[in-house]
DNA sequence: CGCATTTTGTTAGGATAATCACATATGGGC
DNA sequence: GCCCATATGTGATTATCCTAACAAAATGCG
């Protein structure tokens, strides 16, 4: 069994192509009746659900009618179809495992991404601590709960990484006192760091580390080996990098990381 | 046919009672489907669903599966089933009528509460303006419009405003040039002037407005004659005050308004 | 208590949605 | 062209939801 290029139909990819026509129409819309987005795409109402349900992450779909999926609020322009919003599995588990790390009584900060949503998401209920954002994903659902102190760092939007950034923001970092710092990454090589791609991310990112006693990487194992144009740390700077079980045979026995990661 | 007091079971008001544990799931879980709110509840499904249609405004319901209503996001343990989620109707008509004084290149401020969500949702699609706001309902809202720049102004979160607020907020308003400001407020009174409930909104209200050339008001006529505890502006201050017909009769001919009133 | 009213539960039907299996179509490689 | 794999459509079946009508229980009042 080969390897295909997508099979294509007078010039345009036809799922994908689907599939953002499908985001588009949410956006304006909101939601979107089974029926109507099968005519909007001139196609069956069989073929709708199975594109919805081969990127479920994408969408919710609830009783016959469409609505875009919880976590991707303000990403809808958000590279939507491409590599970000794969290995969700993946970034879910090792949420969980970074999320075990938030003790009560902490001071959080928590970077932007399609990844750190997981973790905001996996703070267990009961933990009263301060958590800190810039990301607009992030916020809403940390402020969802009740027992967290919510500060989110604002500025001008950033819909590519669904994110804030000012010089103010940076200047209230200064006054944070922060305990554990999450961040998250586009790319980590043992050599050249560890990179995003998004050059605005920089500042906050290197001022929360700054403040923060602790600092975890969080990066699922497909982020291993790529190297992204906006560098913003060395891989020592992390006290652990929380990331899944994949990357263990290939990058584990690496010196740099040697005795820091940390596995879901 | 009389009227009477609501009727009591035990100790608690039923419908009402159920209506807020309701929303209290919603806003942890997101969605809730009929069966299972109906098991928490302690109640059939049929019962549910007459809840659920008795007050509308505040849910959605597809398909057998319960939303937080579209307004109503950042907003769930705000206020809810108190006056804040009222006049509806009248905050969505004088939203539409403020959101025409909105032109290509505006730099607009667009202020918290219950009101202002809508006028954000308002905002014809391909007006290219920049919009400033500081709190979360709103930014969802003006983040998805692809058309608009937006700038956040971050802090810490209030819950009972689902804004936020910081000294570098207003450093960061001070850099700022605005066009038009769109205040919102929970009471205004000819001689007491224009108040709100939450004060860490004040200072921001004030910045907004001393940074702005224009400055409307966007009050429904519920909230004349009302004054609440923080005081922010006297009501000479506006150079509009957008509200429903409902007002007119009562307090248009008042001196102080004469000539400021923009009825939708 | 007994009556009127409101609230809630139950049932049954028709409507709609979800799933599956199979048929057909499309495009690429040989 | 032929075959293969994938993509899409169709129809039948099952599950689920929606509505309305009626029955039962709770509540307030004289």
């Amino acid at each position: 069994m080969t390897l295909r290029a997508p099979q294509r139909n007078g010039t345009i990819l036809r799922r994908p192509h689907r599939l953002k026509e499908l985001a588009r129409a949410l956006a304006e819309r909101g939601s979107l009746h089974l029926r109507e987005a099968a005519t909007l795409l001139g196609v069956s109402e069989m073929t709708v659900r199975r594109d919805v349900a081969a990127r479920s992450e994408l969408f919710t779909y609830l009783g016959g009618h469409l609505l875009a999926a919880d976590g991707m609020i303000g990403a809808s322009r958000y590279a939507l179809g491409e590599e970000e919003h794969s290995h969700t599995a993946a970034k879910i588990a090792i949420c969980a495992r970074a999320a075990e790390l938030i003790k009560d009584g902490d001071t959080i900060f928590i970077d932007c991404g399609s990844t750190t949503p997981h973790l905001a998401a996996r703070i267990a209920c009961g933990i009263r601590a301060t958590a800190v954002c810039y990301s607009l994903n992030v916020a809403e659902i940390l402020c969802r709960n009740a027992d967290l102190r919510v500060i989110l760092l604002g500025g001008l939007w950033h819909p590519s990484s669904a994110s804030f950034s000012s010089d103010e923001s940076l200047d209230l970092i200064g006054k944070l006192g922060i305990n554990k710092a999450f961040i998250s990454a586009a790319g980590i090589d043992a050599t050249r760091g560890v990179s995003c791609v998004q050059f605005h991310e920089v500042a906050v990112k290197q001022a929360a580390m700054a403040r923060s006693v602790a600092k975890y990487l969080v990066v699922d194992s497909s982020k291993f080996g790529q190297v992204k144009p906006a560098f913003f740390a060395g891989v020592d700077a992390f006290d652990g990098i929380v990331t899944d079980a994949a990357i263990v045979r290939t990058f584990s026995k690496q010196a740099a990381l040697k005795g820091r990661l940390i596995v879901a």
